[in-house]
DNA sequence: TAACACCTGTTC
DNA sequence: GAACAGGTGTTA
């Protein structure tokens, strides 16, 4: 799941329950998680966010969290066996996990794009690559990934394939506005739940309910009724209306 | 840019 | 059994 809404939920939940909390310990269940115990040290100063990557800065440094396809951060009482508690003086939180893709790690390598919410849309929409390969590159743009990628493209009325170059300038600010505009929406919605995802306090998001093309193959399409499609870009599931979406 | 690897679970 | 799933890093 974890995109940039739904990161940016978990970001505000953390920022209200431990901003200012000394971590008073670290427990690792999963071998492949095995030294990253030793990054967590002293209070929390500050819960950031970096695209879909959380950054705790920490009195002893900053740490990584990426929750890969299916990782989650959980208050409280876990449901499943996790793969890393940290103990708070008000409780714990775990990192859960069903596909085990998250990662954890110091602060570095992280991508170079613009965060939608906060910077001004990148000038350079290089080459002859589809439209959403450039709207999921990290090193592009911050936190869009295959869900909100394949809405803000239906929203604009892009068709996901066009090469970038080929986007006219009222096309790429129709693009980005609606990315801002989709992510928004989620983020006021604590995110999209298909399976894993959950916020701190266990919470399923809302923004499923308000999905016009992901995951909707052969459903009509909100805007005109023709049969929502879905093919391989990149070696991900995208769909869209063939319709609507022609440029 | 594509394919695959990393993982595990669910659905066809 | 095969295909597929929110991400990302490496390899051909």
């Amino acid at each position: 799941v974890p995109e940039l809404a739904e990161v940016e939920t978990l970001r505000g939940q953390l920022e209200e329950e431990i901003l200012g909390e000394e971590v008073l310990g670290v427990s690792v269940f999963d071998s492949k998680l095995r030294g990253s115990e030793v990054l967590f040290r002293g209070r929390v100063c500050a819960v950031k966010r970096h695209g879909k990557a959380l950054v705790l800065t920490l009195e002893g440094g900053d740490v990584v969290i990426r929750l890969g396809m299916s990782g989650r951060l959980k208050l409280g009482a876990p449901e499943r066996p996790p793969r890393l508690t940290l103990r708070f003086p008000g409780g714990e939180i775990h990192l859960i996990d069903r596909r085990r893709l998250s990662s954890i790690g110091p602060l570095g390598g992280l991508p170079k794009g613009v965060d939608p919410l906060l910077g001004d849309p990148p000038l350079v929409w290089d080459s002859s690559r589809p439209v959403k390969a450039l709207l999921m590159d990290q090193d592009f743009l911050l936190g869009v990934g295959n869900i909100y990628a394949s809405e803000a493209l239906f929203v604009a009325a892009v068709d996901p394939f066009v090469p970038a170059s080929r986007l006219s300038p009222e096309e790429r600010l129709r693009i980005f506005g609606a990315v801002r505009e989709v992510l928004l929406e989620a983020i006021s919605l604590r995110g999209t739940t298909i399976s894993d995802w959950r916020d701190l306090y266990g919470r399923p998001g809302l923004y499923q309910e308000r999905l016009r093309v992901y995951g909707k193959e052969g459903r009509p399409c909100p805007r005109c009724g023709s049969p929502i499609r879905r093919r391989v870009l990149s070696g991900r599931g995208t769909w869209f209306c063939p319709s609507c979406q022609v440029q």
